[in-house]
DNA sequence: CCCAAATGGTTGCACATGAAACCGACCGAG
DNA sequence: CTCGGTCGGTTTCATGTGCAACCATTTGGG
């Protein structure tokens, strides 16, 4: 063990952004693993498709928002499902720059697989919290989360 | 906006792993930036730097256990700290692969420059948040964490 | 004692990613 | 109509990272 130093106080540990971010590297690595060993999706195209099951069509700049993903990553995960042929890439009457995007039926049918475990998984972690704490964890996700968004705080100052 | 798929119900939102990476991700990201910004720090740098800071000595081998980083990580951390001196490393006599980490001068004032405004900052995040939302918030990380170490789960038969 | 296996740490490699430059399509002021 | 600015998306570049191979030291069983 090693031994405390009786300097400062700061404890690592104590730290929010440091605790979430083990945390949600945790949830994510073990995660990811079961798209990538299974179905060879990393996390990017994994949302790209998640997000395709809610909505029959969409254009990279909706996933993009929705995901807040960086657009070069939207892009390139895009790419790749385009060329595995898990979704379409259709022209857009609307505006020539965008595409439709949409789920093919392959891309379907591998969410229909892939879906009820990311689901399984999901509750086997989240089992470890009473009901009231899971409603209360997420409550407290979105304040901080609106809090981040909104970006009124001392944080601007500080970039 | 987009339109809803009357197909599959999945809700990308409503996923625990997706939200909190998705939180998480904004958290670290602005406070990089101060890192990043004001003193070149990259994450795992700040990591190694703010572990020093509660224990006088340690070997990169504690801070990998402390900080769950990959030994790769931490050692590329801890040579770019070397070399900008600082951090110091000097031979450890009970065993010659190892070596004795120790903030020095240089190290001790920035952290005393830097520890101040991380906790500014993460008051102001916190700030969003009673006291009670805070304590169950960090409580329900607390389980969750001890719930994906454990892995007794349906995770391993899935990697 | 000695050698094989384990261990602390470093390095090479492949890959994911963010920022910024870039391209073609779109839009709006003149 | 047209030309500058904006916008959706792609590509290039630099960087950070995990994994695996590797090196030197240490350890433990014969």
């Amino acid at each position: 063990m090693p031994v405390p130093n009786p300097g400062h106080s700061f404890d690592l540990n104590q730290f929010l952004p440091y605790r979430l971010n083990r945390l949600a590297d945790q949830l994510s690595e073990q995660l990811a693993h079961l798209y990538e060993s299974s179905y060879s999706l990393n996390i990017a195209q994994w949302r790209v498709l998640a997000w395709l099951n809610q909505h029959e069509v969409l254009t990279a700049k909706q996933i993009r928002e929705a995901t807040r993903m960086d657009k070069a990553r939207v892009s390139r995960a895009v790419q790749v499902l385009v060329e595995r042929e898990l979704i379409s890439r259709s022209p857009n009457q609307e505006d020539q720059r965008a595409h439709h995007l949409r789920l093919t039926a392959a891309g379907r049918a591998l969410l229909d697989q892939l879906l009820p475990q990311a689901r399984d998984w999901e509750a086997s972690v989240l089992s470890s919290l009473t009901d009231k704490e899971r409603e209360l964890l997420l409550q407290a996700m979105a304040k901080l989360e609106r809090a981040l968004g909104h970006e009124g705080m001392a944080t601007s100052a500080m970039r």
